[in-house]
DNA sequence: CACTATTTGTCCGTATGTATG
DNA sequence: TCATACATACGGACAAATAGT
């Protein structure tokens, strides 16, 4: 009974609600008419059909014939937004409303790459667990962490279920001195999207992190997915050094010292789109 | 007339590229067998053979017959790294690998979220560019800057296509002095994805940038979307303040890339030796 | 040297989504 | 809205090549 899904149709349905949940489409306004939206994304009317009836289903979108579509002002579950610069995740903010699954829990032979990015020894082997976080009951990460076993073994399985890496790492008297971070996007596997409740292919934000201790060994090697619809990084900066240098530097979030103060923890990154016309 | 087109066959390709060209699985390891796949990411053999014939045509994987499927020890292009905290984008570093294309350029009236954005008076019109960024000839960027009206007046469009926005404004004697920038991942709509050279429906990175003058006024709204398999961020931190606040500082950019990290690889329930095709 | 297990390569018929009118 | 034509996706089955026992 593997039944055939529609799978333009659920990609321009994706794409529309995408558009609608960000923000982008906002709410009163007409969408573009179906056989405009036909030729912008290259699908048969029919198809276009499919999706926004997908769409008018969850009440996303109002259908008046003769008149249009219309986005309806549903809000969407409010996204987390995480500073981008504070490394540790702390658990007294995001309170109740967050909570982790272990997945997986073990000691493994480390890949040439997490030798690498550790700087491991020869036969050191490195704890390996899997963890998915939770806002509201809601998947929104996917965390694949590795840590060399000569430090894994200071805390329990237990505790990391409960407590984040880093701060565990800390009570045992280890210094996170230098962290490195790199964010791109990758495309859900199996596992992932399982996990995720989200379909094998999709986009993901990633997040690669490796925390140094002051010797310059690697203490942890995180390995982070999160689905984008709730969940994004967020940064405010500062000039600093009259030097003309070009530095900036980040600021308490806590602290939004400007009444005027551009941040908002609700807001979501808009994407834009041009909307008519294309010069070549 | 080919009127439909593989999609589960090319969202496994992309998937399975994905994974090569980030480097989580590496030259020469062999992948999971035919059957294994289709298992694993729920599609017939059929269609994982399409998404390999694709990926051996391409000459990333090579296929023994009786053997396996090994990934070719092809090298993907090197892809570019941002240093997050770093707002400027300097053209010095960038040099002649980058260019840029602008495509339309205009004065708009804005829309409810810019105004909220940049803090614009009534009736106060912007200037709207869209640039494509190119590396080595090939776009990675498309950028959506929305500016008002009455600081884009202070430089051409010419002027626009050759020199970064943030050092013309600089050179207007406007002082850039607080940015806040939020990312997150976006789906490819028909403009972008045709300027970006990817398909429609494809995942980016986004990145949405406010930069304020010290009145609190905003004098650039950027929405920018990334090809994320040639670019990401980028960011070293390293701990700062004695006190006990859990503060971290970026720090000089000092190394290239970071090739991207591990995400994981199903293993199969089956009883499985030290087979270890996981990731890295 | 065979025997076995696993892999890729090739074929089939069937079912269903998509485009067209 | 409906019906038709076509391409894709599916689940088989079987052959050939390879590697390990």
């Amino acid at each position: 009974m593997s039944s055939v899904e529609p799978l333009k149709a659920r990609r321009l349905y994706l794409l529309l609600r995408d558009r609608i949940l960000s923000g982008e489409a906002r709410p009163q306004t007409r969408l573009p008419s179906e056989p405009t939206l036909a030729v912008d994304y290259g699908v048969s009317r029919v198809t276009v059909r499919r999706a926004l009836d997908e769409l008018e289903r969850e009440g996303l979108i109002e259908r008046k014939p003769g008149s249009g579509t219309f986005v309806s002002g549903k809000t969407a579950v409010a996204p987390m937004v995480a500073d981008f610069s504070n490394v540790f995740t702390h658990l007294v903010e995001m309170g109740r409303r967050t909570g982790v699954r272990l997945l997986s829990f073990g000691y493994v032979p480390p890949t040439p790459a997490l030798v690498e990015d550790l700087k491991l020894e020869a036969g050191e082997r490195v704890q390996r667990s899997v963890r998915v976080r939770l806002i509201d009951g809601q998947p929104f990460s996917y965390l694949v962490t590795h840590v060399p076993e000569r430090i894994g073994i200071s805390y329990s399985e237990a505790d990391l279920a409960s407590t984040p890496l880093l701060e565990l790492l800390e009570r045992s008297g280890l210094a996170a001195e230098r962290a490195s971070q790199t964010i791109g996007a990758a495309l859900a596997g199996p596992e992932v999207a399982a996990a995720l409740d989200l379909e094998i292919g999709a986009a993901l934000l990633s997040m690669t992190r490796v925390v140094y201790e002051p010797s310059g060994r690697g203490i942890e090697h995180l390995q982070a997915l999160y689905r984008p619809d709730r969940y994004s990084f967020h940064m405010d900066l500062v000039r600093t050094g009259a030097d003309g240098a070009r530095r900036w530097a980040p600021v308490e979030l806590s602290r939004p010292a400007d009444p005027q103060a551009p941040i908002l923890q609700k807001r979501r990154p808009k994407r834009a789109q041009p909307q008519r016309r294309t010069a070549r």
